[in-house]
DNA sequence: AAGCTAGACAACCGCGTTCCG
DNA sequence: TCGGAACGCGGTTGTCTAGCT
């Protein structure tokens, strides 16, 4: 395997940290502060990479990290940013003071995804396994399996395979927190229908809005980033306080002081994501919406967004983004309607894909 | 007691972006 | 403007440990 550049150069140490090195690192941090991590190896003493020394200064040694357990509250907000923004480790990390991207990133690969699957819910799409199920079915009718459905989600074919019961299967606790029924079952689906037509975020669908993450992360979001009222109304109100602190002020510890300052018990319905996009019932709970995210979270959102949303033009060659949109029948199911617009693509760029579809 | 397995988390890797000469 | 170095990020792998057989 080819070694990264940073060690290629010199026969480094890897694995495992000491406290002598440990204790070199903070030394010479403390002395003359963290930056131009290539230089700090030699400087400090080290048989390391500089990349190595960053990581494990960013990550493990910093001062302002908590070492302890994630709290109910971050456990919340890393899946209702994940629902939002999707593995952006890094800013769902800045919402979480004291920890790192590649601690959110650990305990959403190890705990929360494994919650989310034993509560029926997908921790990719956020939204139930029936309803996936339900999709899947209705591709069936018009696809050929073999060659147009993709790989499914691992925790998709877990939680089938634990779908017999999938709510009892939940630690006590677990269900304590909760106190939700379970999920809808596979015959009387959640209201997700329909499908929006355009991958705008427009006001005029919020009444059914229904979007897969992949496809919200796609959406240059429109809104002022000065209020950021209509991003935040993409979170579901269980878990925001009603004492919301003014939303000119930031952020996660503002919102997790008001979690702790009035506890309100969330729940986990909130982290499907079509719940997620229902408008807030009135002006008054949108204020309180707006208070849960931080100016920054909401320009770094619009920024992310914004950038994939260009990336995606720039590959696709296709039109300004505004004219981009799904060809098919409002009516039709959200996977329908990408499987459509992925064979408008096919038929658009025969000589890019590798699979050209025959319907 | 030994071997096996799963969970937790630290560390690494590769790639894209940014910075700077 | 260009190219190389540094940095940042997300995905993946490696290691340690506890619990079970």
């Amino acid at each position: 395997m080819v070694k990264s550049q940073c060690c290629e150069k010199i026969s480094v140490k890897r694995g495992v940290w000491t406290a002598e090195e440990d204790a070199k690192i903070l030394a010479f941090v403390s002395k003359h502060g963290s930056g131009n991590w290539t230089s700090v190896p030699k400087k400090a003493g080290l048989k390391r990479c500089g990349k190595s020394c960053r990581l494990r200064w960013t990550n493990y040694l910093r001062p302002d990290l908590k070492h302890d357990n994630f709290t109910p509250q971050e456990e919340d907000l890393i899946i209702k940013l994940h629902a939002a923004i999707g593995s952006r480790w890094s800013i769902i990390a800045q919402q979480l003071p004291g920890r790192t991207d590649n601690d959110v990133k650990n305990y959403w690969n190890t705990k929360l995804k494994k919650k989310l699957s034993q509560m029926g819910i997908d921790p990719v799409t956020h939204k139930p396994f029936s309803k996936l199920i339900a999709d899947y079915g209705n591709i069936g009718g018009c696809q050929k399996p073999s060659t147009r459905i993709g790989p499914v989600n691992k925790d998709f074919k877990n939680a089938i395979l634990l779908k017999s019961e999938p709510y009892q299967a939940l630690p006590q606790g677990f269900r304590n927190i909760n106190d939700q029924p379970e999920l809808p079952p596979t015959s009387s689906p959640p209201k997700m229908e329909p499908t929006p037509n355009s991958f705008f975020f427009n006001q005029s669908h919020s009444d059914n809005l229904s979007m897969d993450l992949a496809q919200f992360q796609s959406i240059p979001i429109m809104t002022s980033a000065s209020n950021g009222k209509e991003l935040a109304s993409i979170f579901g109100e269980g878990c925001l306080s009603k004492t919301s602190s003014s939303s000119s002020s930031s952020s996660s510890t503002s919102s997790t002081a008001a979690h702790e300052a009035s506890p309100i018990p969330f729940s986990w319905n909130d982290f499907l994501l079509e719940d997620a996009f229902a408008p807030p019932a009135d002006n008054q709970e949108q204020d309180l919406v707006a208070g849960f995210l931080s100016k920054d979270l909401v320009s770094q959102i619009e920024n992310v967004t914004r950038q994939s949303w260009n990336k995606k033009e720039l590959r696709s060659h296709q039109a300004p983004s505004n004219d981009f949109q799904f060809s098919s029948s409002p009516s039709i199911s959200f996977v329908e309607a990408m499987l459509d617009q992925e064979n408008e693509m096919f038929l658009s760029f025969p000589h890019l894909m590798e699979e050209p579809s025959n319907y």
